[in-house]
DNA sequence: CTGTTAGCGCTTTCAG
DNA sequence: CTGAAAGCGCTAACAG
């Protein structure tokens, strides 16, 4: 590794003239200055950002944690944290922790918030997360969330109106002449897709609609039960079979028609399904109809983050950044007009 | 921030002492160990990694660095790292440059190999990423190469056969009845498509079949131009039209088809198209037939380099590792036997 | 088992 | 404009 101790040598000026040539931090003579430039060059000095770090504390650089950064869901967001990243001199780095897994969402959150970078964007709204949170909070270090929020801490995120999503989302349908809904929930353990639930909830009693026991069900471990939960539905009688599914999440609902597809019904002909998201790319290389969903602006979501949390970096923000985006329904192929019902 | 200095003053012990216990790196009097942990803990002290790195000349960090994170062909890829992360103790970060940013994925380089990552994983093979390599290599910093590599250097990492791959292609297409075989070739700046064509312009020779100036097109930029290739083909006269399109990417391939299928054209009936890699997700939610495809075990390679890079780091290799992985087909449905030919 | 001390590579006062 | 020196937070000898 060279440092600047060797540069200084060859050089044949202090430590000082050394850092003030590389970092442009004070004027130097000239021909110093060119001196210097030129031996660092040729010796292929690359800075310590370990070093730096811990003297100028701060690295200029903004660290992204995420769970399943595989999943095809992030691609909207990633693609807005990239082009964000190019917005900014921030160097931009991802971690991703598999599953749930909290230990490892903190190991990285801990790497990360002590010299490697200045501020953080976590995203993800796991109950678990609320510890990561907490102790980003309390040691002081920048960071932002996305759809996640901690009761009684001032914080800087970004929050999605998952309930009035999906809210809105039983009134769609109703319009177009629905009334058995059923919907199919996820982890229970994340705030978002409880919150969704809710609206399902409060959207079907707004509407004076039934929601049999049997409407609602949850995915337990994978997306892909989807169809096993769609089986249930189509399984039951004529006259209590739901003629929509809503599901909490464009995935599952590409797995739900997928099965029903797979049975040789049709979508949306024999039953509606509609999903949450809009994402542009699904699991598993779905092929069926185009899915109606609701929208949030992941793309924006994504960029925005990521300059806002430069511009807090650099004292440009005062106060706190709560922001909170809409969603609005995307029609596509997967939902029908219901004639009328009995 | 807290700092074992305050831990020190509050537990009223030396530093040296602190930092023991906090790293279990000596027996310390178990009383001791208590009292310091608990104020740790109390404090809520997390470690800085800067100082950390500074001193051990080790992070117990991976850093990966690809272009365009976003892109669904890195899907199985990154399954493949998450997996081998979890099986290593190291932390995992990535890093994206954005389309054939060079300077900025120099900039990532030079920001995670200096007290930030132990060993970087460096994924493309787009020419200018040589002087990355050449960096790294005169560094002395641990790095591993996945579809790249530098004449002259010895290396650590994966190479896929892709000449071969296409080669293979264009022998099971004729085996098909096809000879009129055109290909749609990616960006001439990267080594992995240049191998490509060669196989392409290879298997052609060998099998003694023409290939026509205008059966060789380039993409440009973007992979979404295999739709107007595409046109290009379905333009030409019946007599000299290709029967089978080679597409270096199933991305392309993708678009290539999708096009057909507006025109209203069946694939494989009236064309049949092949692509390469066998990609899981495709982009822009595709839903056309199933490519048929050469594959590479993506997920295996990204898994393995995880695995390899942390033995390599841990001082568990000896010797330089370069593993040649090959490729096969995976028939799908967009390859139609030829009856026969004029 | 514990404390003192010397740095890791770099920036930044403070003198000159 | 330049150099000497202090020190960022931590670990690793080296003494005790």
């Amino acid at each position: 590794m060279v440092t600047i101790k060797e540069i200084a040598q060859a050089a044949g000026v202090s430590l000082a003239t050394v850092s003030r040539v590389l970092t442009n931090s004070r004027p130097v003579n000239p021909e110093i200055r060119e001196r210097v430039t030129e031996v660092a060059n040729s010796l292929g000095y690359v800075p310590n950002t370990a070093a730096r770090a811990l003297v100028k504390r701060r690295t200029d650089a903004i660290g992204i944690v995420v769970n399943n950064l595989h999943d095809p869901f992030f691609h909207d967001l990633l693609r807005g944290f990239e082009e964000g990243a190019s917005e900014t001199d921030y160097t931009v780095v991802y971690c991703s922790a598999m599953g749930h897994e909290m230990e490892r969402k903190q190991k990285y959150v801990r790497y990360l918030s002590n010299g490697v970078v200045d501020g953080i964007v976590l995203y993800g709204s796991y109950d678990t997360d609320e510890v990561l949170v907490r102790e980003l909070h309390s040691m002081g270090f920048p960071f932002f969330l996305i759809e996640s929020c901690v009761d009684g801490l001032e914080t800087n995120g970004f929050l999605i109106d998952n309930e009035g999503g999906v809210y809105n989302a039983v009134r769609y349908l109703r319009k177009l002449g629905h009334r058995r809904i059923a919907y199919i929930a996820g982890s229970s353990e994340k705030r978002v897709c409880r919150d969704r639930l809710a609206g399902y909830y409060k959207g079907m009693k707004d509407l004076c609609l039934n929601v049999p026991e049997d409407y609602v069900s949850f995915i337990d471990q994978n997306n892909r039960e989807g169809s096993i939960l769609m089986k249930r539905f189509l399984d039951m009688p004529d006259e209590s079979r739901p003629t929509a599914v809503l599901c909490y999440d464009d995935a599952v609902a590409s797995y739900a028609i997928g099965y029903a597809l797979e049975q040789g019904l049709k979508v949306p002909q024999d039953i509606s399904v509609m999903g949450f998201d809009n994402q542009t790319i699904l699991p598993d290389n779905y092929r069926g109809p185009g899915i109606t969903s609701v929208s949030q602006p992941l793309y924006e979501i994504g960029f925005d983050s990521i300059i806002l949390l430069s511009q807090l970096l650099n004292g440009e923000l005062k106060g706190n950044v709560t922001r909170h985006y809409q969603t609005h329904i995307v029609e596509k192929e997967t939902v029908a007009y219901l004639e009328k019902e009995d």
